[in-house]
RNA sequence: GAAGGUGUAGCUCAGUCGGUAGAGCAACGGACUUUUAAUCCGUAGGUCCUGGGUUCGAGCCCCAGCACCUUCACCA
């Protein structure tokens, strides 16, 4: 048993939690609900900023003057040498007089002075600073402040002002309490350094971090933004399922999952694809879907295991419609949070500007590399130089590595990669003087692909014989040769010719926030559990 | 799955050559009615990730495990 230090009251004051526990109870005691009720009619911190011009001085006379602009606002009065001059100008002391606020919100910093107590309190949209004097709000009162911990949850009734610093604050004239935080507050300057618990505790690292609500903020603005650009063009956001029978439409590894009462094997989706090119076939001719998939795969600061895709069909549209909607898309996202076009991603500059470079995926081989990517000869013996797998394996699929491995990262965009080999691509349309070549765009940005669009395949026998056709090199599981008969099917009831698209949204997201980790724009990406003890 | 890194007070982090465990913030007590990460005085707070081992002696060295981070692998 260690020895335990303990306050007049004989509590154990080493923990902060304890002594949260018995602020906690102390405020019960005055018959006042530590878990708080509803609070009507407060303002949110930004719209009382909003009031400042309602601030006014009042001279002796009665005049009502306006505030000047203040050195902590980031103006350049000081307020006391102002007033004094406005005093000696007018023959007396004048009054400062501001609109009545109420706001809410959580307690972030605390700089008690004796019988006053200035708080740094935080809603949603702002911090502002509660000056709390004893005189001011009553004994009572004042008693009850001096129980407020960091991360407490209050409402003030107060008036709007100035200090004598020029500080825009809130002078308390009544207080209410509304939720104790019975765990300790994080370093109020550092905040949650370790990513484990920032992760884990998103609740806490939202509280406490300064930025982190404004970057899940920011990817809120961008999904609406790209839900206005598709609906603006009368594209129909629809749900597929969640739960398929067949994993198909990319090559990805499923979660498995079994329904019970039907006793029967089901996948989570790996895209959304497929359901979305059945309701083009039902006439649907501009269709999209925002949506979670599942890929069994791999975590990385790029790959969560569930992430978020956009994928928009476009009937009569092809691969060339997809990009300048991506364009449109993105550009409109960028304006959704301001900033500009020209945005930092690491030590990378990327000029986000209209519109993109389109470059062809054998021009950049030939670039990057110096070897013809028409010679296969050639190609097999760069990948062996590359130390990279050859034996057995298609020409398209060395070609494909050798551009990862060789191409890939050296694009920092935002540039369209197009016209891919066709083997690598079965649910594209072939060119049709080049049948070799499909018609499909990769975008990538900062070495990342962000987005992926095809003009689609709508030959139903053509399909039909590309999932029974088991690409050299590639496994089964490997490859995307899962037989959809119903899909087919449906193609054989007339899907347009069309363009389609597909964008990471968690990617799309890291680029514009500037955030080098997907698990920064998650906001409860997939980590191990945790053991509690119990 | 592989390699490297990290794990020390509630939080952020130091910790020398292997020799009694440290700071700032938070907490507790005190002073202070215009502060800005308030300041000042004082007090308390440790399963050094877990389990083994080497050693007279381990936060530090060795082995195994766990979690996270990074790179790689997987990844249309």
């Amino acid at each position: 048993m260690s020895k335990e230090a303990a306050d007049a009251t004989g509590v154990d004051t080493t923990d902060p939690r304890v002594a949260r526990r018995e602020k906690l109870r102390r405020i019960g005691e005055t018959g006042i609900d530590p878990w708080g009720s509803r609070f009507d009619e407060r303002s949110m911190v930004e719209d009382v900023r909003r009031l400042i011009p309602q601030i006014k001085y009042r001279l002796p006379d009665g005049t009502e003057i306006d505030t000047p602009n203040m050195v902590n606002s980031g103006g350049s009065v000081d307020y006391r040498t102002w007033k004094s001059e406005q005093n000696a100008a007018a023959g007396g002391n004048g009054e400062e007089i501001g609109p009545q606020v109420r706001v809410a919100g959580r307690i972030m910093l605390m700089r008690p002075t004796g019988k006053l107590i200035f708080l740094n309190l935080r809603d949603w949209t702002g911090e502002i600073q509660i000056f709390i004097g004893k005189n001011q709000v009553g004994e009572e009162a004042f008693e009850l402040a001096k129980l407020f911990d960091l991360g407490d949850l209050i409402g003030v009734d107060g008036r709007l002002g100035w200090t004598n610093t020029g500080e825009l604050t809130v002078f308390a004239e009544q207080l209410h309490f509304h939720t104790k935080m019975l765990e300790p507050a994080p370093d109020k300057h550092a905040g949650l350094h370790d990513p484990d618990l920032r992760q884990r505790m998103r609740y806490a690292d939202l509280a406490f971090n300064d930025g982190v609500r404004e970057v899940f903020l920011d990817r809120t603005r961008i999904v609406k933004s790209i839900r206005q650009t598709l609906d603006s063009q009368r594209f129909v956001e629809v749900e597929g399922p969640t739960l398929h029978a067949i994993a198909g439409g990319a090559a990805a590894r499923p979660f498995k999952t079994h329904h019970n009462a039907l006793d029967m094997p089901l996948f989570m989706r790996i895209a959304l694809e497929l359901h979305l090119k059945r309701l083009m076939v039902g006439g649907i001719e501009r269709v999209y879907e925002l949506g979670r998939v599942f890929r069994n795969e791999g975590v990385s600061p790029r790959h969560n295991p569930e992430f978020t895709m956009l994928e928009a069909y476009q009937a009569y549209g092809d691969y060339g419609t997809m990009m300048e909607l991506t364009e449109q898309i993105i550009s409109n996202a960028i304006e959704a949070i301001g900033g500009g076009m020209v945005r930092k991603f690491g030590d990378q500059e990327v000029d986000f500007t209209p519109p993109f470079a389109r470059r062809s995926y054998d021009d950049l081989i030939l670039e990057h590399t110096g070897v013809d990517p028409a010679d296969e000869g050639a190609m097999r013996a760069l990948a062996k130089q590359l130390g990279l797998e050859t034996a057995n394996r298609h020409a398209d699929v060395i070609k494909n590595e050798i551009f990862e491995e060789k191409v890939e990262d050296l694009l920092v965009g935002p540039v369209f990669v197009i016209d891919y080999p066709a083997s690598m691509c079965p649910l594209t349309k072939r060119k049709v003087d080049q049948p070799e070549v499909a018609e499909r765009f990769e975008l990538f940005i900062c070495g990342m692909e962000l987005a992926n669009a095809y003009t689609e395949l709508n030959d139903p026998d053509l399909q039909e014989q590309l999932f029974r056709t088991q690409l050299q090199g590639l496994s089964e599981e490997d490859s995307m040769a899962h037989m959809d008969h119903d899909f087919v099917r449906a193609l054989r009831y007339a899907m347009p010719p069309a363009g389609g698209l597909g964008i990471g949204i968690d990617r799309l997201v890291m680029l514009l926030t500037g955030q080098r980790s997907i698990r920064d724009v998650i906001l409860f990406p997939l980590l191990r559990p945790e053991t509690f003890e119990s």
